[in-house]
DNA sequence: AAGATACGTCAATATGACTGACATAAATTT
DNA sequence: AAATTTATGTCAGTCATATTGACGTATCTT
């Protein structure tokens, strides 16, 4: 068992004690805490899913791309592309392989026939809820000590962490009725 | 311009709104919203680093390495790679291009002269301090509509979202005073 | 002296990402 | 109708980060 207390491991001087006291570095205010609490909490937060998809030979690719296109019937490859931040080559495999193994189906679009739309099997949308299943429950245990306005403040941070200067599909949904892009 | 109000896309049947109601599936409360944001606000929190880290032909396994190492000075190799959660031989190639160019060092151990203990230089700690202005800048933007008290909820989500089961020495730390390991 | 530990390193491999180029079909513009 | 743009797919090559397994060396523990 390596040695436990830190024999080595000196508390850095301008954070004092280790909590939540938002330490400073050069006279300025940096939020130590939140940012390596961030870090820890979608460590184990993405960790849960990860497990699960070894299971299925997927990685988190998979697990976000089959995510979305459960949530998000009808999602276009371009969308997907937006939302996740990758190139058309690096979804391209990736999707193919969801395509084959009968996670997700392509339907051509009404409106625009050289559209892809995304649509979830119910094979698919089965493994996305259980993965969706086990970060309820590790987001339930987080709240359990937390009243509903508390929950809600944590919504509120969480939205305001996010960039919303070009919003993808997506996150209009999920901001809701944003309709920033067309009145 | 692609087309915008998601005539292809239906809301999900489960997911009436698009906001923060916890839908159900299949008898099941699942919590898409937080589970999204939670995606959406870590993408963005660490796409600031990444694009900054570039610069410095560095990615984010360099950022996690030189992050910790300047937090928590003389962390052992062993301790780095139970808090990164990676292998010894992922480790290796990060950590030696940080030692080669100066941005950490090395010092044989007190007590045990097996042990590498790791150090920020100045110039690790500067490029730390700057990837963590940038994170601060965002959290601060985010907490900005939010009390004192709501702040502390985030934390205490965040904190609650963590495993506690087997904590490395810097969740012990975190966590404060934890000393489960020992009396 | 023997064994365990901390670290470093070698080889081979997988995954997820990238750029740049090119092809096709369908829609839009001229 | 022809030219252009758009949406998607794909090829080739590369890079970064991660993996497992094996082995070596110095050092500590028994």
């Amino acid at each position: 068992m390596t040695d436990i207390n830190f024999s080595n491991m000196a508390a850095k001087p301008d954070s004092q004690g280790s909590d939540h006291p938002s330490p400073t570095t050069g006279g300025r205010e940096l939020r130590w805490d939140v940012i390596e609490l961030l870090f820890f909490a979608y460590r184990d937060f993405v960790g849960d899913a990860d497990h699960e998809l070894e299971a299925f030979g997927f990685g988190r690719a998979h697990h976000r791309v089959i995510h979305f296109v459960t949530r998000y019937p009808g999602l276009k490859v371009a969308d997907l592309l937006d939302v996740l931040r990758i190139t058309k080559q690096s979804l391209g495999r990736v999707l193919k392989q969801l395509l084959d193994e009968g996670y997700i189906v392509q339907k051509t679009g009404n409106n625009d026939r050289r559209q892809r739309l995304l649509y979830a099997t119910p094979k698919g949308e089965a493994l996305v809820a259980k993965l969706a299943g086990l970060q309820t429950d590790r987001i339930n245990r987080a709240v359990a000590d937390i009243d509903p306005a508390g929950v809600e403040t944590v919504r509120q941070f969480l939205r305001a962490m996010i960039d919303r200067d070009d919003p993808d599909k997506v996150l209009e949904t999920i901001f809701g009725g944003g309709r920033k892009t067309r009145e």
